[in-house]
DNA sequence: CTAGGATCCGATAGGTTGAT
DNA sequence: ATCAACCTATCGGATCCTAG
């Protein structure tokens, strides 16, 4: 084109509304002023940072390189290598400490490697490959009933129609309030099922963990069969993105596949347009349409939470931008038709949540533009604004909650996420390497919010969620957050203990050893659910680790950090 | 060097206005 | 009512740009 004719030094940059226009973006050079086109239609122009570049870890790239090697025949000599390869989280260079993942991994490198473990290699990427270039769009309005030779927990026979929706009843009671995906009006089992057999099939299966765990093994065996055949058909539809959001939620500890299926979800949302932002919804909508409407656009902000709830976990980079939609998420739970729902009010919080954990974090590893250019990261500052931020949070998302008629858990469910966001941010004030002769006040500010906050997510898992008999029913996430308030506790016992408040190593240990049982008695209400025994043994084990190594004897220690709970069938301690 | 996101040209659909 | 002229929004796709 013409265009490569001079360098044409453009600006590089286009707000939101121009982006979106696909337009030259004219008139905001200086950055004061609106641009042309914002200045005419009255909109707000906002500049987001740019995404370019390759991401890290892109699931595409693998695919299109892998099919590059296919066809050179190097096949056979790449995939022996790629088997001699350890998996290695690539990474290892920024900010070290501050991951719940490396933190975790460190602590107790066997339990917690596949929940979090990004990279291993899934049997999908192997045996199929994308087929690059074909086309994608004729996929589009499938799949029914019993599509391509893959059968629901219906059409296998091993569950009546009766009882599906006796199951689908209670994973709507039981399972939906922690992951706030479905609205009971809309997700029928029937509208479910003729929908996408994927999508009921992983429901079924999630609600046989729980309720009819000798069904448990087989449909989760149909699920799998469907994930395959979404992947090899290239399925596409919202439907789809909820199935794979929710092969990750109660999965087992042996799948590791939670990135895989995170990625893919969040790439299909986006090119179904789930974030589109509409101002005024069409006047002529109807309920149903509606609901569909906030059906996509709930699919869409919970992913969003899951995306960025797995970076902060692993300290990977997050997929889905804060963009338009997002940004006017804060209102999203009014916006439905006539009550408001707790559900979407928990989801429009926690998106806010994730926006100032995300914009703190930035701050904190000097990713952000906000930080003096020097490198410099001015912590006690950002940790400053951010609890102000979290303390108004709180103080805005109970009373909306309050205003939508929660029940106590729906506040114990929010209180318990803000708790560990602040945690985990002010974790960053939490300096290890520095000497404690030059830890200022600053310091033990921190340090003391974050014993009292890890002190406090724990209490609410072992008390709140257990009283209400729903702790077994937490999603992975909830598991992970318990894991790393334990393990931090833990270590501020190790390195700070003559700054924590009198007595605070016995009630750590109390604490840790009462969320363990609060996992056992749950573990005993699921017999097919491993995760929650295998995480009352994990907490377990990092006391009797914790107390062995700073205790009497030291004779045991090397033996003990090969003990692993999640391999072990045995009780750790007593 | 490459993948994949960003930019924005240019074609076009659809709306508005004024002359007939 | 019909049509031309003009205006604006939309979006496919060529090209540019940048991180891995």
């Amino acid at each position: 084109m013409r265009r490569s004719k001079q360098p044409v030094v453009r600006n590089a940059r286009a707000c939101t509304v121009c982006r979106a226009a696909k337009m030259k973006c004219v008139g905001a050079e200086d950055g004061e002023r609106p641009c042309q086109r914002c200045r005419r239609t009255n909109s707000e122009c906002i500049f987001e940072k740019h995404r370019r570049g390759r991401k890290p870890g892109s699931k595409l790239s693998e695919a299109s390189k892998m099919l590059r090697r296919l066809e050179k025949g190097l096949n056979a000599a790449k995939l022996k290598q790629m088997n001699e390869t350890p998996t290695t989280p690539e990474d290892g260079d920024r900010s070290d400490e501050k991951f719940p993942a490396k933190l975790i991994c460190r602590e107790n490198n066997s339990f917690f490697k596949t929940i979090l473990n990004p990279e291993h290699k899934s049997p999908f990427q192997t045996t199929i490959v994308p087929q690059a270039g074909n086309d994608i769009n004729h996929q589009q309005s499938r799949p029914s009933s019993l599509v391509d030779g893959c059968d629901d927990p219906i059409t296998a026979g091993l569950i009546t129609e009766e009882k599906a929706q006796i199951l689908f009843d209670l994973i709507m009671l039981r399972l939906n309030p922690f992951i706030n995906l479905f609205d009971p009006a809309l997700h029928s089992a029937d509208y479910v099922r003729s929908k996408c057999p994927f999508l009921f099939t992983t429901l079924m299966m999630a609600g046989c963990k729980f309720f009819e765990p000798s069904l448990y093994k087989d449909c989760l065996r149909l699920a799998h069969d469907l994930a395959l055949c979404a992947f090899s058909k290239a399925w596409k539809r919202i439907e789809v993105v909820q199935a794979f959001a929710c092969m990750t939620y109660w999965r087992e500890q042996e799948d590791n596949r939670t990135w895989m299926y995170i990625g893919y979800a969040c790439r299909m949302a986006v090119e179904l347009g789930l974030n589109r932002y509409v101002e005024n919804p069409p006047p002529n909508e109807t309920d149903f349409q509606l609901r569909e409407r906030r059906n996509r656009e709930r699919t869409y902000l919970v992913l969003f939470i899951h995306d960025r709830s797995l970076s902060i976990q692993t300290g990977r980079h997050w997929m889905l931008p804060e963009d338009e939609f997002i940004r006017h998420s804060d209102t999203w739970h009014q916006r439905g038709s006539s009550s408001t729902r707790c559900h979407d009010v928990v989801v429009a919080a926690f998106a806010q949540l994730r926006r100032t954990a995300a914009e703190t974090t930035d701050r904190l590893t000097g990713r952000s533009l906000n930080s003096d250019g020097n490198g410099h990261v001015d912590i006690d500052a950002a940790l400053t604004i951010a609890n102000h931020k979290l303390s108004r949070w709180w103080t805005t998302w109970e009373r909306e909650m309050q205003k939508a008629h929660g029940e106590p858990f729906h506040f114990s469910f929010l209180s318990f996420f803000q708790l560990y966001t602040s945690l985990f941010l002010n974790s960053f004030g939490v300096l290890d390497n520095v000497p404690q002769a030059n830890r200022t006040n600053n310091h033990s500010r921190a340090l003391l919010a974050c014993y009292k906050h890890a002190m406090s997510v724990l209490r609410i898992a072992s008390k709140d969620f257990r009283e209400l008999g729903v702790l077994q029913y937490g999603q992975e996430t909830a598991t992970v957050m318990t894991a790393y308030s334990a393990i931090f506790l833990l270590r501020l016992l190790r390195s700070s203990s003559n700054e924590l408040p009198d007595g605070a190593a016995s009630d750590i240990y109390e604490t840790i050893a009462q969320t363990a049982e609060a996992y056992n008695t749950a573990a005993q209400l699921s017999p097919t659910s491993s995760t929650a025994s295998y995480h009352a043994r994990f907490l377990l084990h990092l006391i009797h680790v914790h107390r062995t190594r700073s205790g009497v004897s030291q004779d045991r220690t090397q033996q003990d950090v090969h003990l692993d709970p999640a391999l072990q069938g045995m009780p750790i301690i007593d």
